[in-house]
DNA sequence: CGACAAGGATTGCAGCAACGTTGCGGCGCA
DNA sequence: TGCGCCGCAACGTTGCTGCAATCCTTGTCG
């Protein structure tokens, strides 16, 4: 999922970014409304952030342009200024969510999800590694349009490592998503899944492999 | 448009009732859980309001209830519990907003408005897997132009199943839209509803599969 | 350079939890 | 009163999973 930040705060972008990207979404950043309509011609994202206060202009007015570029795209506006009767103009600009800043990022996410879940042409929540697909929402993995049916210990530790592709999961963390707080592990059971599943994802071809780090954990990467 | 509020306050069920009439809405209301799935199977709501604390449960537990019976109504939850956590959770059960309690009237009115833009074009009425065809609207499958004479159970795993076909269901979510919230399921009657469900499927020539997950749940799939 | 230690990978195995199937009896409904 | 749905339980089956034994890899130190 590819989403456009339109914001002109440098930090609030890169923080914005760094959390998304955790969930295997691609943020673009356009810093005023012109750079905005520049990127949306290319009609690449699925959704839209906005901002209100731009250096040219009211982030409102980008609203009418966007929907006559790509119509049903969701945006959600970002806003310092909480009133409601502004929130209300928001929503009634054609915005389909409106959050006051400050907010939460995982509230954001879920705002995020629940805009996509109503987008029937979106796709769901997907990570893309390789060949391999994996769909959060389904909680399953896919190669080449083939479902991959893996047992639950397997799975856990593919979308965990997937959540966090390209990036070091460490072995306590990997511990912990795979097995609760409270499920004690005595052996060397979680190596044993990674073993298996790193069998499968090579028996069919799925063009990723789980490189080990020694001492640290694991991380899921591209097959070079 | 016609709305319903679950709510068992009844000063904020009049007050509400009275200004959505200034904008032609008309406003059911249900002071309990009970009382809401009632007035929903008449399938009449274009939209539901959901307070959370009611004397009968939480109301997001009505939520899977609610997409099973008519998938794509849009549910906004109120709630005095404003605490982000709880409003991520809100959100991911499925609710299509989350508005924390005291707001604005006009910001509530902003946001059903929103969502009323969007809810036509979403959630198709019918699916269909291999030669089944399910219809979500009239609540009934067939295969070649032909009825499956399903018992309600089997139908309500069939109709979970359909809804998010080719994407795993989790046994629990399962669960909960086959039975009620406060339905108690102690034995296997899940399964062996899944397994006379499959025989009839195979009978028929459905062309379609019930292919459990070990651990996880069931997902519905084109045979091989 | 070679030996050793430590961490990781692999794999067979046995236990057992989850799943599938089926028959029975109760209960609601026509 | 007959029919059929449904929950329940019993039992068979499957295959996941934790464990441990063994082998392999990597890094360190004399």
């Amino acid at each position: 999922m590819r989403l456009l930040l339109v914001e002109d705060e440098l930090e609030m972008a890169t923080a914005l970014g760094a959390a998304l990207g955790r969930y295997d979404m691609i943020l673009d950043h356009a810093p005023t409304l012109d750079h905005a309509l520049a990127a949306l011609a290319s009609r690449v994202h699925d959704g839209i952030i906005l901002d209100r206060q731009l250096p040219d202009g009211d982030g409102l007015s980008l609203i009418p342009r966007v929907r006559a570029l790509k119509s049903g795209i969701p945006v959600i506006v970002l806003t310092a200024r909480g009133a409601v009767d502004e929130r209300v103009r928001g929503l009634d600009m054609g915005a389909d969510d409106y959050l006051a800043k400050p907010f939460a990022v995982e509230e954001l996410l879920a705002r995020i999800r629940a805009l996509m879940r109503r987008s029937p042409d979106i796709a769901p929540m997907t990570a893309r590694i390789g060949k391999l697909v994996f769909d959060f929402d389904g909680r399953q993995a896919q190669v080449n349009g083939q479902l991959l049916d893996l047992p639950r210990r397997e799975l856990l530790v593919l979308e965990t490592l997937a959540r966090r592709q390209g990036r070091t999961v460490q072995r306590s963390t990997l511990e912990e998503s795979v097995y609760g707080y409270d499920d004690e592990i005595q052996s060397n059971s979680l190596d044993a899944h990674v073993s298996r599943l790193r069998r499968k994802l090579a028996d069919c071809g799925a063009g990723v492999e789980i490189h080990s780090i020694r001492g640290v954990g694991y991380l899921l990467r591209p097959s070079p």
